[in-house]
DNA sequence: CTGAAAGCGCTAACAT
DNA sequence: ATGTTAGCGCTTTCAG
């Protein structure tokens, strides 16, 4: 059933059976009660989404890119906070929101080809590496898209937080109730799947523009309290599951200087760091402090001091960014929100005081 | 930039250029780097998706319908873990997932010209009631379309549990128990956002089939233990937000003759119960006992007796099943995955045990 | 291995 | 208030 059908069974023009759905006020109410009972009659359900897509040159369709299989988005707090505030501003704008499937290679990098091929008016990309395939081919389509998180890139419209200064924060929290051996773990610097301790080498040229960024934090702080950022073991893991985070704290706990702290750059991470502490007799937060990132995990036990930020604020942000570019505004400022140490129970002075050097 | 011109470029023919994306065996492998190569010059990303959906009548994209605003869908751990399982499986047939923004109108319905205006090939229907608007306009697209939990009808393919069965199996569990005073806080029997006690016809005349069959088994449960289900009064939530669970349980818990049972027919209802029992200095299961429904709320204090479903594999199952048809097999039966009732510490025998009548 | 013709279903722009 | 023309960008079919 087509608008041609319709309009020949009624002896009108195509265009005035198109003009009873989208312009009302184009013909006189009678007409268009008739076109409308002749489209039930005949099981014709309305212009067809596709055809009137290629007209207009448009899908009202925002596309999503995200640097894993979707199904882990489910899977990441974060992610699922993003996405709701994100959809709620798609929705209230009337757009529907496309999750792009992109088969990941062998490489683990994502098929690029999936950005080419979404029927969309625009992008939001979630997280992706500096040089991410999938994010070059968004790019290059030319449509208005908004980068949350990293990469941030000249003229790329963008939402994310202060990684470094957070970062920072976290580690002088730390610091100032004394700790002066501490222990990083990270999640991926680069998406080679590379497990196990990273040079400052690695840390410099990580992919992960956050990654780098809290890294510098951390860094920058413990220096500027006059430690040696070569006496900080960072581990890096190649995801956020509980139980990398887990693996990597049992690496670094068990090293001959053992530290008294460690800094996770994610709370899940965080969560496998306690696990590992109390698998190892220690608890927290007497014998080992732990800083998380991100403030998604209330359940957790002890409560997890942690770097707050706003996940669905973030992606409403993120969403009217870009709402406003599909309407032609002007490209919106890059924008960080703020984020908040939040102290709990998970963090306290290390238990024997270190003498000052 | 189109084919056309790329075709133009070069001058061959735009089936040519068309046949390098698509059907790479048919030209020689010089020419189709050729084709690359100018395409990548002229900026041309591949083939316009809307151009090539119009011409091959189809997307490669799957709908999904939910019953409230998509944002929504955020905040329940169960749609959570059913998209993840739906998703996962979509992106291995490398389908999209496209999230239809249908505005809710002021009666709460949903906007059923959402399902006209969707690009999809077919539908994920998520729990609607039975004469939702936006589920007939869905059905009338005469696209494969697969529901889920809610409304099971003739014909179409269908994934939801027993719940009539898992019910009374939970209610059971509180008989055995000894239980003999109950009470039933239930989300919506209809969509018209009533609140307070339902009467057995408005239990009865329910248009969420879930609810019906829920309460349901409660009630043969009951009855069938000689206990006459006049005597439970059932609490209707216009939600299933923990807050309201807390005022059915207020009101519940207040009355004459307090129950020492609350069946829920969410976990997220439950938790607002075992909130209302500690505001009135009830303790669970010592005063009350309180059985959930979904098995989403591992952090719960006392942990949840509950009815565990695997949310997950249901949208797995929903998303193979759409394949299936996307690929012209036969129409699935409708299948109900297995429940099974997993008892924690919220259910004891009441305090005082009842004489038997 | 390459191409010509045709048309998927719709609506913008311009008549009348 | 209604109609005509044209073409959005692509790929199926059929021919060479």
């Amino acid at each position: 059933m087509t608008l041609a059908r319709i309009a020949g069974e009624l002896g009108v023009s195509a265009m005035t059976v198109s003009n009873a759905y989208n312009r009302p006020d184009r013909l006189s109410g009678a007409l268009r009660e008739r076109i409308f009972e002749t489209a039930d009659r005949l099981g014709y359900n309305g212009p067809d989404p596709v055809g009137r897509s290629l007209r207009r040159q448009r899908t009202d369709v925002v596309g999503v890119l995200y640097s894993n299989p979707l199904s882990y988005a489910f899977d990441d707090p974060a992610a699922v906070s993003f996405l709701r505030g994100l959809s709620s501003v798609t929705e209230g704008a009337d757009l529907g929101l496309l999750l792009v499937p992109a088969a990941s290679g062998a490489s683990g990098g994502r098929d690029p080809r999936a950005a080419a091929q979404a029927a969309v008016d625009g992008f939001v990309v979630y997280s992706m590496s500096d040089e991410e395939p999938l994010l070059t081919a968004a790019l290059g389509r030319g449509l208005p898209t908004v980068v949350v998180d990293q990469p941030a890139r000249q003229g790329v419209p963008f939402v994310g937080v202060d990684d470094e200064g957070a970062a920072s924060e976290a580690a002088g929290h730390l610091l100032e109730l004394g700790h002066e051996g501490f222990g990083v773990v990270s999640f991926a610097l680069s998406p080679d799947g590379r497990e196990g301790i990273a040079d400052p080498g690695r840390q410099e040229g990580a992919a992960f523009q956050v990654s780098r960024s809290r890294l510098r934090g951390y860094r920058s702080a413990v220096e500027a309290a006059g430690l040696p950022w070569s006496g900080v073991s960072v581990f890096e893991c190649p995801g956020s599951a509980a139980t990398l985070g887990h693996r990597a704290a049992g690496a670094l706990l068990s090293s001959k200087r053992r530290p008294t702290a460690i800094l996770s750059t994610s709370d899940q991470l965080a969560l496998g760091v306690l696990a590992a502490a109390e698998e190892l007799g220690l608890s927290v937060p007497e014998d080992l402090s732990v800083v998380g990132f991100d403030d998604v995990s209330p359940g957790a036990v002890p409560p997890l001091t942690t770097v707050r930020q706003d996940h669905e604020e973030k992606g409403s942000l993120a969403g009217r960014m870009l709402v406003s570019l599909l309407r032609g505004e002007d490209v919106p400022e890059p924008r960080r929100l703020p984020t908040r140490l939040v102290v709990r129970g998970s963090t306290a002075p290390p238990r024997w005081p270190v003498p000052a050097s």
